[in-house]
DNA sequence: TCTGTATTGAGAGCCATTGTCAAAACGGCG
DNA sequence: CGCCGTTTTGACAATGGCTCTCAATACAGA
């Protein structure tokens, strides 16, 4: 969901930044910023939360995750594989994402934008559903 | 944005809901709960913050009006025109919106469901920009 | 008008997210 | 390796949107 490849911005390398990469690099799911502080809390390594909220922050800002609003309105992250422009299939329960791209879909928007004169585009497209898993647990 | 047109259940007629619907009859751009609490309240009728809510809420699940989030996280209403299921090209700054409805995009999120084997499926699509006024307005 | 039920609203409560700011951690440089 | 200016951290307070509570009130049908 990443617009552009900016100059991201140096960094210091500090503990914590390094803590949050790694439960995102071993997570496939979207998840929250209070999730993912309780991962790391459960897991020894305190960093306070403030810190995994603005380390998502900036993360995301820099498109190195992507981020959608869950059915509350929640943030939830997450490290995709393709770092170009793509949607999500998500499931509404446990998070598990499906990437996919739509061409036609991305032509689209720009088209129905130029038409109304709109500018300084950009469009959300995500898919909800509940995935294979999560289907069979519900009804065995 | 709506999915189904349920029976919508039987409800009260009062001031209240009328009010909130007149400012919702009268508004072409999308609002928050609290703008149109504001509004309400501008306007001498007295009208619970909670009760607009509730109001905007049943609105809603009944497919009377679209709601979206903007970009904090916000959720923003509005009565559509069209009845059927539809997208937004909505203005960032103004909320002023185009109803677009787009056959293949549907399709596709389908098929994408169908292929990765997700059911119960639901999907939000969105356009975001700068109206043709409001892009007048920065830069003149 | 009378009555049973739906609705209202002021305020407390909930919860995700952000702001504050002194203390701690980095990293480059002698 | 230790020094130092700068960045980062984190405990805690503060926001802000939204929901819950529940006694008081307004509907609508008889
Ligand atoms: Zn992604
Ligand atoms: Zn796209
Ligand atoms: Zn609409
Ligand atoms: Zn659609």
């Amino acid at each position: 969901m990443s617009v552009s490849g900016q100059p991201v911005k140096e960094q210091r390398r500090t503990r914590q930044r390094a803590a949050v990469d790694e439960v995102l690099d071993e997570t496939a799911d979207f998840i929250s910023a209070q999730e993912l502080h309780a991962i790391l809390r459960s897991r020894g390594a305190g960093v306070g939360l403030a810190t995994v909220y603005r380390t998502l922050q900036t993360m995301a800002d820099d498109g190195r995750v992507d981020v959608l609003r869950a059915d509350g309105g929640e943030a939830v992250y997450r490290r995709c594989l393709r770092e170009e422009h793509h949607h999500h299939l998500v499931c509404r329960s446990c998070g598990a994402a499906v990437e996919i791209a739509g061409p036609t879909v991305e032509r689209w928007t720009k088209s129905m934008a130029d038409k109304y004169g709109y500018v300084d585009i950009s469009h959300t497209l995500e898919i909800f559903g509940t995935c294979p898993r999560c289907a069979a647990q519900s009804s065995p």
